[in-house]
DNA sequence: CAGCATAGTGAATCCGAATTCACATAGTCG
DNA sequence: CGACTATGTGAATTCGGATTCACTATGCTG
């Protein structure tokens, strides 16, 4: 395919660049207005070229959403394992994941909510479907940990940790919606939903 | 409108039972293979009439849909209070409406899904949410009288409410999705779904 | 500079639905 | 029966985007 970034790396060729800024359009454009506001026009209008040079770089619209969300979830999966890297037991472990899952989300609630819900396309919602089954085997995982070590009861870890996740997820969604109602504090819902999880896995 | 359906009730017009049959179809069909599967072209087939027929009963297929999801949201609604009727402690209430809604969506596989998660129609969408709030408003309110008769920790109502339907939600997408990974028991499943709930709202 | 590949252009095309509409047919009422 | 309304027909139309493509521009390499 592109042979000009045999340079190992050094700097970006042009249609690499281009490639970027598509990337980052599309981004941009899921935070202001979720995928609706996403056509190619818009992305390439944004990326500042014609439709057509899309095509150059990715082999349909649906793959490079397919990449931004990839990237996106990466990223997420990066801070989360940053914030697992707390010193404590595991359910401190755990708490840590948990609020900063939901304070990031809290603060970017447009684009979690285009990354965690919105009706995308078949491609990206088996993406996203991918995305929410590592995070919950990571979650799994802490958990029997947990379980383990006696800091937590004898549970299915699997289901727990699906349950935590859906239970943030729509906790989160009054508050990440476009469609927002009152808007409460942000602090009083993370630690609510932190007491939540704790008391849910039984800690 | 219909001026026909002015005998009050007694046997219903050949276009009330069109309608029906055309309700009928969409709901089949969305067992079948959920909305991708519900397009025009197969409602009226299966209802034996041709495409245009479907707009002498609704303005759009999205208001057909409309109907669809309110009707199956309100029977769902009905079982729920039945299944609250059970006497006992707010908590046992509690319980009751969680195994409930478990074991009918589990029953019902593909039809939860569709109901509960599918894209199907920012029209149809918005009955969801909604029914999703009567939910919460439901469930919140039980948990009001837990707390008061002091079977429950004092809590954000509203917020565990919308947490415990995340979190059966997505317990249930694994065994719900079309995507369906290892089959666990679904006796198996209502339980941990069930000692999940208890324990996080502090039973 | 010639030559070739990579990038970019943007109007035309395609595509898969939903929706419309001019024309039947069935039912009802006086 | 005759007229008038409710229903049904299904091919043609619409529609909103994604995608293509013949052509042009850019930039590197020898």
């Amino acid at each position: 395919m592109s042979s000009t970034r045999s340079k190992t790396s050094k700097r970006s060729s042009r249609g690499d660049r281009t490639r970027e800024r598509l990337l980052n359009a599309a981004v941009e454009l899921l935070e202001e207005g979720g995928y609706a506001a996403a056509s190619v026009a818009a992305i390439t209008e944004r990326g500042g070229v014609a439709a057509g040079a899309l095509y150059r770089h990715f082999p349909s619209k649906a793959e490079l959403f397919v990449e931004v969300f990839r990237t996106m979830a990466e990223s997420k999966l990066g801070h989360l394992r940053e914030a697992s890297a707390v010193p404590g037991t595991a359910v401190d472990k755990l708490d840590a994941i948990v609020r900063e899952f939901t304070s990031s989300s809290l603060s970017q609630p447009r684009l979690a909510w285009a990354l965690g819900y919105e009706p995308v396309d078949p491609l990206v919602d088996a993406e996203r479907l991918a995305y929410r089954q590592t995070y919950r085997e990571r979650l799994a995982e802490l958990l029997r940990r947990g379980i383990e070590a006696g800091e937590l009861p004898e549970q299915d870890a699997e289901l727990t940790a699906a349950s935590l996740i859906g239970a943030i997820s729509e906790a989160l969604v009054g508050p990440l919606s476009p469609v927002r109602g009152e808007r409460v504090s942000t602090e009083k819902t993370i630690v609510a939903i932190s007491v939540f999880c704790r008391r849910a896995v039984g800690a």
